[in-house]
This record gives structure tokens, C-alpha cells and sequence, in this order.
DNA sequence: AATAAAATTCACTAATACGAAACAACTATG
DNA sequence: CATAGTTGTTTCGTATTAGTGAATTTTATT
């Protein structure tokens, strides 16, 4: 696995940030790659020393954001518990829920709800239709937005100075060899989105899973998300997911966008 | 609604803990109560200055537990991100998403899977059934551990001592006229939940909202947690949940921890 | 356009987070 | 069972820096 730089922690030294916070960031980051970890272990990994660490670790535990059984220290389901109200905040979530419960089931593939969070794609929803899961995309997963159909779709819609904004900012790293790298590829392809109503992903962000992803977007013209089913190349033809599929993500955006409208 | 103190976040003054971490976590559970807030209401809320509470929200910002939009600050959603990484990482949560499908199906309520995490019940995972959401419990909610269903079904495979611990610390609490709040009423419900293998939350957590849970643990007597069915009590009957619903419970849970015996 | 309010930046200082080392608790090993 | 070797926890002095309050810029309001 390559290191993009996902978990962004490095320490910054401008005036302008609290030095300890970040501290903690970094030891919350590197709890998370372990999933559990020692005192000594994080001490190295962040090259704090051994007291500070313990001094976080135990204002996090207090916190409820750490958990310490014996000597393991862990991540606590308080990040969780924030992070579902934060996802519960959007509006029409139980709405949303639903629909992509419809097109689980309709599809039998998993039918996911994306949003955008500064440069990045992130899976709110997810629901898994019969034919089981073919993982990548957790909820809560960030990607980068030129990786996912949904972040294409999002994309698609927004001011083309928003965009390149975007790539200046993160540029256009590369997943697989069908990655859209290049700012002009990237710009073709989302005049064919904008063209088409719809978003796919040929194993741009995994090899072997398709996606076709459709943009949410409210009376005012504002983003939302963007819906998208997924599945591997094998079960989702390219014809399937520009004809049928596409249709039924879109018969779902728009009554998902009609009740939003009225509430 | 009655304050529990639920987002324990007062400062302790003992030279143990990290107060600008402290002071953040303040930050983090007021904007999470108001879903936005801007610098000054943070500021007054927490009795910071307002240059202070700026500095922590550039901070929560770039590590993305922070958004903000014009002058209004949320939280974000690496919290989700984290929350759902966590989860995750329980061993056999596949298994478990599946199993509360087939629950959420079979019933047509909602079936939820709880963990304990300190003195609090977590719900994990939750899937609801054609009945449609009779809410109260999203995923990653805390509740008190002797307030549900789920909760008392992990508590009867405590030790005593065990329980009587969490009592001390966190008292018994009422949520409303139902709800436990003497200890030999909670270890006579705990004998009895234990005779019978399941336990019932009778409007105990919120008026009308009925459940039973039935606990999970692995070979080695670790608990796991609890599956359990809710529903409002005019639905569910009594009865019901006592013979055919405790039953299929049971039976996923079963199978369950057979599967998770195997791997 | 003028005024008000809120956000951001700045400089200074008191608070405090950090490192190093001592101490305690637990593991492994002979 | 004793001893050496880890690892976690606590203590303490000091350098860092987080916080305050005021100045400055930005945004909203009249």
C-alpha cells in the first residue's frame, strides 16, 4: 500500500494551530492504523516521549475516545457516537436510508449515499442488496474525489473554477492504471458526465468494481451527494450500468430531490 | 429532558490529564449539541476566549473533525470516518450485519447489536425491518447500561462484584417510571433474566418502546454483546417477545457464536 | 455608505505540556 | 522462584505554548 499522505498529520509549526491537539491527532492516527497499540509503541511512532503520551492517552480515555483494557490501548466508540449524529445531521437521512434501501434490493448490489467533505468523497450509507458484498467503501470511508463515480458525479456539477481549485489543492493522484490523472482527461470527462446525467468508475479506484453514481442536488443548485451502485466488473456490465441501472438511480434522486423540496 | 450529565466533560484539575485537550473536547460536545455554532457562541459556551476557541477550531479543522462554511462551524466527519473504522474492527462483524437482517426481517422491527464499552450500552449495528423505524437508539448511541434491553441481557453474565462496581460508579439513574433505580431490583431482574436467557426492557429507556435482548458470548465466556429487537409496545406484544421473538433470537445468536467459534 | 457584529490575527504572559529520569508493575527467562 | 528486562505510570523542572484581551479584518445590517 502506498503512502498518499491519507492520514494528513503532519505537525505544522505556524502560530496558528494548537501544537498538542495535533500531538493527539497523530497518536489517534496511529491507534487507528494498529487498532491497538502500547504506550512505548506510540511513543516511537509519533516520537513523543513516553510520558506525554501517557498523559493523552489518559485525557482521551476520559474523553471516552480511548479505550485501555490491561495494556491495549484502542480507539472508543465515542468517535462513533459523534459521528453518526454528525452523518444523522443531513437532512432527509431517513429518506435517504430508504432509497438506497430500494436500490439494494431492485439491483441486488450495494447501493451507497456520498458526500463531499473539503477535497474528498465520503460514504455516509450503505446498504448491501442480496448479492452480497463486494467491499472497498466502508461507511465513513474517505476517497479522493476523482477516484469514485459518486465524487465524478459531484464533480460534474460544480463551477469549473471549484474544480480546478480542488486540483491544485490535492492534485490528481492515481489509484489503478484507469485513474483519471490529467487535468484535461478529468475536464472531458466530466462534460460527458454532465452530458450523460451520470458518473461511471471502470476500475478507477479498485480493479475490477463498477460503479455508476448520479448527483443529488437541491432547488438551489446545491450538492448534496450523489448516489451510486457498485459492484464487480464480472456481475455489472458497462451496458447494464449506462441503461437500466443508471435509470433506477435516477428515478431515486428524483423523488428523493421532489421530497426534499417539500419539507 | 433532565441533564445526566451525559457528555461528561468537565475539567479535572488533577495534573494528570491534558486541559487544552480537555478544552477541545468541551468545544466538540457543544458544537455537537447545536450542529453549528460560530466562534463566540463556542467562546461564551465553554468560557474561553474567543481567540482561544479559534485557535482549537483551525486545529479540529485541518485534521478534519472540524468543518466550516462561511462562519459557520460543524463537526466533521473524520469522526464518522474513525467511528466506523473501529466498529469494524470487532471480529465477525459481517457475520453479525447478516444475522440482524435476517432478525430485522423475520420480526419486521428493528434489531439492533449492542456493546458495552465502560459503564455504557453502544449500539453497533442496526437494521430495520418493513415496519419501518421506531427510532430512539441510532447507531453509536450510549445509553445506561441498565436502561435496556440489550444492556441487562450483558449484565446478567457479569460477575456480581462486577456489576456492583458499574453501580457504584454511575448509579441507577431513571429515564422514566419503569426504569430500575434500586439495586435489589436490578439483581433480582438480572437472576431472572439469567434463568430465562433473555432480557425485556419494558418502557424501561423511553415510554412505549418495548425490547428483549439476548446476549452473546464467545467460548471462553467474553461477552460480546447482545442482539436485540425493539419495537413500539403496541406491536409488540408481551407474549410474543417472550416465546417466538426471544426464540429467534436466540437462534441467531446461536449460530452466530458458533460461527464465530470456527474462525 | 455607515454601523454593528463576528471572525481572525497579534503580542505578551501565565499556564502547562513535554522530556528525562525515577518508580512501579508486569513478563519473560534462567 | 528469583532475577533481568519490558512496559506503564508518576514526578519535577523547564521551555513551550496555549490562552487572554485588544487590534484588525471580514462580513452582515440598517
Amino acid at each position: 500500500m502506498e503512502n498518499t499522505g491519507d492520514n494528513g498529520c503532519e505537525a505544522s509549526d505556524d502560530g496558528r494551530t494548537l501544537k498538542s491537539l495535533e500531538r493527539s491527532f497523530a497518536i489517534i492516527s496511529e491507534l487507528k492504523e494498529r487498532e491497538v497499540a502500547g504506550v512505548t509503541e506510540l511513543a516511537n511512532a509519533t516520537g513523543l516521549s513516553k510520558g506525554s503520551v501517557h498523559k493523552h492517552l489518559a485525557t482521551l480515555r476520559a474523553g471516552d475516545f480511548v479505550t485501555k483494557d490491561d495494556r491495549a490501548y484502542r480507539l472508543g466508540l465515542r468517535f462513533l457516537d459523534i459521528g453518526a449524529d454528525v452523518r444523522n445531521q443531513i437532512e432527509g437521512n431517513t429518506l435517504i436510508q430508504e432509497k438506497l434501501r430500494e436500490l439494494a434490493e431492485e439491483t441486488g448490489e450495494t447501493a451507497q449515499f456520498t458526500v463531499r467533505e473539503h477535497g474528498r468523497a465520503v460514504v455516509l450509507y450503505r446498504e448491501t442488496g442480496m448479492q452480497g458484498v463486494f467491499s472497498k467503501g466502508r461507511v465513513g470511508k474517505r476517497f479522493h474525489i476523482h477516484h469514485t463515480a459518486a465524487g465524478k458525479a459531484m464533480l460534474a456539477q460544480m463551477p469549473r473554477e471549484e474544480v480546478q481549485r480542488l486540483i491544485d489543492t490535492y492534485g490528481l493522484t492515481a489509484a489503478t492504471e484507469n485513474t483519471i490523472t490529467t487535468e484535461t482527461a478529468l475536464f472531458d470527462e466530466l462534460d460527458k458526465v454532465r452530458k450523460q446525467g451520470f458518473a461511471i468508475n471502470e476500475s478507477e479506484s479498485t480493479r475490477g468494481l463498477r460503479a455508476v453514481a448520479v448527483p443529488i442536488v437541491d432547488s438551489d443548485e446545491n450538492i448534496l451527494g450523489a448516489f451510486a451502485i457498485a459492484g464487480p466488473a464480472h456481475r455489472l456490465k458497462h451496458e447494464q450500468l449506462e441503461n437500466e441501472i443508471s435509470d433506477l438511480i435516477h428515478r431515486s434522486v428524483n423523488e428523493l430531490e421532489l421530497n426534499l423540496a417539500h419539507s
